[in-house]
DNA sequence: ACCTGTCCTGTCATGCCGTCAGCTTACCGA
DNA sequence: TCGGTAAGCTGACGGCATGACAGGACAGGT
């Protein structure tokens, strides 16, 4: 049960439906990393695609709705970033490589991504819960393991009893997610991209196992 | 030299045009932490007033122009985040200190102003040099401060010298900003405020010192 | 009372939104 | 081959926000 695609009256969408409703996501996507969110109107998605308005809305509720689509395929595909924590190690060299490859795969997800994942960001930030869900889902893979990861250390009496293991995993997601999507401003910043991403690892290595890697 | 407030048009505003452009901002404030940015309209900005959508361009250019001079209002106030470092310890009990007040008054300063900040956060990741910088002046004082603590404790061989200064406070307050910003989304996830807190003060800890506090 | 410059609004052209009825196109079974 | 049916698309329209302007209301000074 895939869930059959359909128009917004109701009718299941066939071969042509499909590609141009794909086609008006492909485009909405590329206007989205062109131009400010606000400022994206559906008359220009519309003739980017080479059809019209009341094309869109047969697909689409609204600009929110196609965007929430974009953002949910794209969700699937994050949910890929778990192979960057499965079956890892956290200890000695092994853990400082687990955690450079964390934050490569991470800033690389978010960098392919960014302009969506913008108004996911936005979307959540104010409080949308359909925005809000979907951050989760693309961020839980990660989040949860590193969770876990810290409550394995934890048990082992590795880390302070006194870490809380969501909390913790909670704020470093957040950290990579923020850092990445202001990638250019640490540019501005007199920090390059090379500098920054030692340091990011460093931090999340400390904020999982409470100690300096070794390397 | 504060600048003369002045209309688009370029007479300068008198008294009572000062108090009209000030109850559109303070009615534009509200409205953003109430409805979504871009769902915010210029009519109704101006209904909330009590006044017609032409008196709201007579002061602004458009909606982005009064977000502007909003978070240039709060920027200024935000310098004062500085106080939360300027003199302040990073060794033993002090520093464990040090780092919960900056948490704490760093969340407690995003909070106040979410919404505005939210429209900022957007601005600058979608590239936009004018929200941009202003993110710059609000996150500066914080951001320097940072860096410097960690140049100095680099200097005395406190801190690994591949440590970069400017990439870890960058990242710190990125963090601090991210998470402030989803605050709602951690209680969601089941992670409290209380226990948030001294969680990020740990990994602020860790990051400025490379040390775990002495609590 | 009069003048001057500030302040506000009625009004208008323009352009986007979101919907509908109706036309065209593809598919399918007889 | 030929309708029949459902999918697919669009022109056109009322409604509303935008942004500009001219002109009226108002306050302060003389």
């Amino acid at each position: 049960m895939t869930g059959q695609v359909r128009t917004v009256d109701g009718r299941v969408a066939g071969r042509r439906g499909q590609a141009t409703r794909q086609k008006l996501l492909d485009c909405l996507s590329e206007m989205l990393s062109s131009s400010p969110y606000r400022d994206v109107k559906v008359i220009d998605v519309a003739r980017k695609a080479g059809t019209s308005p009341a094309t869109f809305y047969q697909y689409f509720p609204d600009v929110e709705g196609a965007v929430l689509e974009i953002a949910e395929q794209m969700a699937t595909e994050g949910a890929g970033l778990t192979q960057l924590l499965d079956g890892r190690s956290w200890v000695g060299k092994a853990g400082w490589q687990t955690s450079q490859e964390l934050v490569e795969g991470f800033l690389e997800f978010w960098r392919k991504n960014d302009a969506i994942l913008r108004v996911v960001d936005l979307g959540a930030a104010e409080g949308d819960k359909r925005f809000y869900k979907l951050r989760m889902k693309i961020l839980n893979s990660v989040n949860n393991s590193l969770t876990d990861t810290v409550k394995e250390l934890q048990a082992k009496g590795k880390v302070d009893k006194d870490v809380n293991p969501a909390a913790m995993a909670g704020s470093l997601v957040a950290m990579l997610a923020a850092v990445a999507s202001h990638q250019r401003g640490f540019q501005t910043w007199g920090v390059k991209q090379a500098e920054l991403k030692p340091n990011l690892a460093l931090l999340v290595h400390l904020g999982v196992t409470g100690k300096k890697p070794t390397k």
